[in-house]
DNA sequence: TAGTAAACGAGACGGTACGTCTCGTCTTCTT
DNA sequence: AAGAAGACGAGACGTACCGTCTCGTTTACTA
């Protein structure tokens, strides 16, 4: 029935590594589309033809590296389960190569509702709403507080972390997460 | 010993206020230098003398507009101090010429370690550091618990409002502000 | 015996109609060959297949529309058979879809020298010959003055024909014609 | 009354000499105006803010180069007058850089009518209308045969030039000039 | 009351990147 | 094998802004 070229996967794999590598290096903002085709290899109308906008092809980059990265442990030990996950976002945020693409896709989501949209239901939604969900199993295995309300626990854990990797620039490790979730979760265990 | 014309206070507030108006109706990143002289009838030359970026421009705008807004309000009562000021806070961030200014800045920081100094230093650090500082005092006073770590207090304060201004975009009204408040100060308080 | 696809005669016909329908439309330049295959129903690659250039394209396109065009009438009466083919060549530079692409395939040639071998070749230069060789022929049967030089009585006759075609865009009509013949070729007639 | 900077005329001659020798150098066709201004060492912005189209820069360039060519000598004898006009017009047809400018331009007029029309208004008109001119007033002193159309007249001469020029690509040199003014003019002289 | 020097509006300049268009080639599937 | 379809690398198109640099003009201090 269909009929005509099929798209490369070849080009496409060099673009998405070429937009990664110029955004490391270059910051998000001087990361053009003309070199990241120039790098590639490719022509400019091979970005274009597949995706709309910078940030969609970032976004893509990153949704490449990072395949899996939703799943949230299950140990039955919920404390130690939200621990492992936030390591792993804060290990995102500190990569070199995906720490400024992850701030770059924020700052660009400011100015253009689109990229906010696919930014927060493709990477930014998903890890929330699996920390959410946990706590929600967890409060009806009577292991946490029925009283407390899972989503603000979710922005008490992730919203210092948004905070501290876009404003403060202050430390982001494993012991400040531990931190976190000792002063926030760990109280309402039983 | 000096002489000629001295910086018109007159071009400066154009420059100001056309910048903020701008940035309201396009946003920050459709905000050019060309298209906030050319609103405010002043030539490129005289924004580029006084200030080095459209960052540093919308920094100066928004003081101008909000010139005392560090205060701390304090009535003795450290809870009802908190949700004023963070009130505050909320009441820039929704406000339809201010809000897209802030999230402008922050974006504009993430590709600019400037504009990420100069914005923490005088827009964002402030409010936080008067937030702790009030904080330690409580701790001192003896009326809030004195093991808190004051700082990680602040950051489950804003960050979640951070958190929803620039990733979420959930919503920010004074009632999350004070479900925030109750759920972090509140059961430390004596 | 044979095997494999031999060349498609309606493919064939559909480009070369096309290419003279946008030529006409659109004029030579933009009269892409994306546009031609796009309205032919072909693939690029047909037409890159089996012609080199677009000038090629639409030389062949003339020459089918035009085929025994070269014919010189030969009634005996020289005067008479120069206006009847120069007559012809009027019409050709004047129809609505011819003319467009006389006048591209000569602008094509100023840049291309392969092009302005072939037009001349195949298009041009064989109606300036048959007319240089009749007029040889009737300075020989002495009815012609044996003293003038063909080549330049030709170029009399068809350079006023291109100027204006392609330089003053005058009037270009049978009456212009029979002034020319009239005023070059009656002189010298016996 | 004016104000703000006045055009350079040092990046205006530059891009004129640019333009003439990538003419001369690749062709009409293949000098596009991100060349002209590479090797100009302009912005493309600033060929855009004066000139509409690259005909345009390059009819400038032309009249840059050949400014009072306009000019028709009057020795008193029109033959001659009339022959060292057409040498000159010969001089520029054949000159290494100002040809292809030439015949690009008369190229780009077949598929531009603004180019057809400016540059018969500038260029290729006022020669024709200047020996139109000489013509009459000869007719008008009793040295010229009074029957004569001064516009054919000038057709034949003009024409075969731009034939040999753009069709043929015959020999165009002094002698060839000689021998067109023989044929058509001299026969009418008294 | 001049003279003078800096700031002003205007806008041209050399650049970079934008997103679109067409080129001529290459690849895939269909006939 | 030839064709329709269309992706590919390449690169020019004309536009928008960048930050710098003249231009006259206006303003306000100095002599």
């Amino acid at each position: 029935m269909s009929s005509g070229a099929r798209r490369s996967e070849e080009a496409r794999r060099a673009i998405l590594a070429s937009a990664l590598a110029i955004t490391g290096e270059l910051g998000y903002e001087r990361a053009s589309i003309e070199a990241i085709a120039r790098r590639a290899g490719s022509g400019k109308q091979t970005i274009y033809r597949w995706w709309p906008t910078k940030a969609a092809v970032l976004q893509e980059a990153v949704e490449d590296a990072n395949g899996a990265s939703t799943a949230f442990p299950d140990t039955g030990e919920v404390v130690g389960d939200l621990r492992s996950q936030m390591h792993g976002v804060v290990a995102f945020f500190v990569d070199p190569e995906l720490g400024p693409v992850f701030r770059g896709l924020i700052a660009a989501a400011q100015s253009d509702p689109e990229v906010a949209d696919a930014t927060l239901r493709s990477l930014f939604g998903p890890r929330r709403q699996v920390a959410i969900n946990r706590l929600v199993a967890e409060q009806q295995r009577g292991r946490l507080d029925p009283q407390a309300d899972a989503e603000l626990l979710v922005d008490l854990l992730y919203g210092p972390l948004y905070y501290r990797l876009l404003v403060t620039r202050g430390v982001l490790d494993d012991h400040y997460v531990d931190q976190l979730v000792s002063a926030v979760v760990v109280p309402l265990t039983r």
